[in-house]
DNA sequence: TGAAATATGTGCGTTGCGCACATATAGTCG
DNA sequence: CGACTATATGTGCGCAACGCACATATTTCA
């Protein structure tokens, strides 16, 4: 039974992983973490290239050449940090938008998945999806990296609550 | 609510996603559709280029590479099709046993998502999942796509059956 | 004050992929 | 039967996303 059940998620996260990036896709003309990116840094925190490294699973130079395509699309800007050797990522205002745009499209095709489920069926779902996500022992990175598509105003009672402020 | 289920949805198949992938990374040495490839040839139909490009979603000269890695790597074999223009292709043993490992490592990883949940828990959980898939709109090739990473020795009874010869 | 740690950026190569094009076989229709 | 189209595969070439090794600047700490 659990073999069926862990066989038939996988059939489902690949379906909603399939369709998020698709979307991303679309809207940004860029693949890979880069629709992550956006989003993390429109958390608004400004946070430093290396914190975003570690909250997408990049290496270094990976993440400084993913900066460099958003700042080069004009949706991302570097402006110094606390410190004289870090910096600090913004959004533009196009940026901003943009990322609403990938934010509603997100949502828009995870919702036509859930749509053939009642009301009842969706209060028990998300009961069960809620008790899957805190289970899972993780850092605080790895939270940060399992939300990294997620729309925090969205999010009312997250089950796996992480600082985006370092 | 819905807004909030289908938010966390993608939280969880985002999970999903990332754990499946990069077990397959740790197994296989490649990324991308590749350890698709692998599974769908695995049904053991024989299936030619251009059906294994639709079932990936690839362009045609990106599965031929991708067939080309597989067999420099020892683990497929193109045969003469049933047309003298069209090929099939076939797992070797070693492709065979790599591809136990595939599905095993990526049943591994999904079942320990779903080991908080208990047994009644889990019942639910697949029927709901069950008929989130079943509900879905799709033809006989996106049924393979969805289902192209499955082990369908363990997926007794697929929502979402399709054909893979042809 | 000098050494180690931290943070960012660069040169260069690799992987996975798509576009445009070439080639070979199969069906179709006069 | 011969030409024309459709189908299936393969190739040349380039691109996007990424990692490794290295370079540089700032901070911290012994």
């Amino acid at each position: 039974m659990i073999d069926q059940t862990a066989n038939i998620l996988g059939a489902v996260g690949l379906a909603v992983s399939d369709r998020i990036s698709e979307s991303a896709r679309t809207i940004l003309n860029h693949s890979g973490e880069t629709p992550a990116a956006l989003v993390v840094i429109g958390y608004g925190q400004g946070p430093s290239n290396d914190l975003l490294r570690k909250i997408l699973g990049l290496s270094h130079p990976g993440t400084v050449r993913l900066v460099d395509r958003l700042v080069a699309d004009g949706l991302v800007e570097r402006k110094k940090g606390p410190d004289n050797r870090t910096i600090a990522l913004f959004l533009t205002d196009k940026g901003q938008s943009r990322r609403e745009q990938l934010l509603a499209g997100r949502l828009a095709t995870i919702k036509s998945l859930l749509s053939p489920l009642d009301a009842s069926e969706q209060k028990t779902f998300d009961r069960l999806l809620h008790k899957i996500l805190s289970s899972m022992e993780t850092t605080d990175i790895e939270r940060c990296s399992l939300c990294r598509l997620c729309d925090n105003r969205v999010c009312l009672n997250c089950p796996i609550p992480a600082d985006f402020r370092d």
